[in-house]
DNA sequence: GTCTATATATCGATAGAC
DNA sequence: GTCTATCGATATATAGAC
């Protein structure tokens, strides 16, 4: 039986990428030196060198990657789901639950993007606006159809959206709600702010 | 008639607290030079060092008077209003329009507490913690009155505390939504969370 | 209280051996 | 591809003139 896991551990790619992941979440981007992400790599500080170009590289691929994660999330929710009720709560679930599960990443997702060169922060707010798309389709959606009662899609797509992204902010492992638990109360909260006023 | 407008703008004090907050909110703490916050203020770089002992006394002073602030729009957005709907619709909506008005420090009071020295933060934290109090009782009387029919009190807190601390992250002066018009619809949203289920 | 000049430390990134 | 050693730039904070 062949095992990959050490092949995955020991690529030193992905080493230094969650290294860099940990860093940046706990004490921003402009706070992380290269040494301290090369350390917790395994590496000496000038191994990053040979992976990466420069510490924003490390950023902008973690960036890339952690919104990339996201979109593929906020499309597969609503998969086999028929209402727009059913949609817009599992896409809320599991949007809010990702920002739980993957606070770090989430993190540095949501609040390093400023450190980002010019070209690679705009590549990256592609992908938001592609997410931010998907919530505001499908409240339009349930609310051509009759389904939700709101007048204010716009409205109701920044209140979901806002509050799924701030789970980075305030999720602590050790808190009082599991991610799944968070889930559950946020798809609660989006039918209660989709409906008629 | 008398003009303090000059004494106020003359103050290096003042001025180097505005200059550090517009600094911190655009990079962030660590990202911010000594040097960056005196030019704003139209000094010289050893400047700053008469009136702060550090670069992390100028971020303490910021974060404390800016939780204050916050304290106090909470504290007084209900006052004269009866029904627990009226009283918690006001606090969102000051809370919330304050975090768009107050963007910039709003900003560095939500997202550079980690880089406060551990006995500054924890003095900051209670200040937090009053107000998540204040809106957690607020939702509490509104249960116990049968005027809000959520059986979450806490979720409901959760909820609301999050979406209207997120505003400082995304709002922007150019903006679609005006200070004033995101607290009326973050008003809104707060009756419809605390609604029956 | 403000300035110029600078001490001291640490950073991002590179050079060259193996 | 990883290491040790280090360069050049820049940071916080201080010293001392005015």
């Amino acid at each position: 039986m062949t095992r990959d896991a050490p092949v995955l551990r020991t690529d030193p790619v992905r080493r230094l990428l969650d290294a860099a992941t940990e860093a940046f979440a706990e004490r921003g981007f402009h706070a992380t030196t290269t040494r301290d992400i090369a350390s917790r790599a395994g590496m000496s500080p000038a191994a990053l060198y040979v992976h990466f170009r420069s510490k924003e590289e490390v950023l902008y691929q973690i960036a890339l990657r952690g919104h990339q994660d996201a979109r593929q999330i906020v499309a597969d929710a609503p998969a086999g789901l028929r209402t727009h009720g059913e949609r817009l709560s599992a896409i809320v679930r599991d949007f809010a639950c990702w920002h739980a599960g993957e606070h770090t990443m989430g993190r540095v997702v949501q609040y390093e993007l400023d450190a980002l060169e010019p070209d690679h922060r705009a590549e990256v707010i592609l992908l938001r606006e592609q997410i931010e798309d998907d919530v505001l389709g499908e409240i339009s959606a349930g609310i051509t159809s009759g389904e939700f009662g709101t007048p204010d899609a716009k409205g109701a797509a920044l209140v979901l959206l806002s509050l799924c992204v701030d789970v980075a902010r305030w999720y602590r492992p050790d808190g009082r709600l599991s991610p799944a638990q968070i889930g559950d109360l946020y798809a609660t909260t989006a039918l209660q702010v989709v409906a008629a006023r």
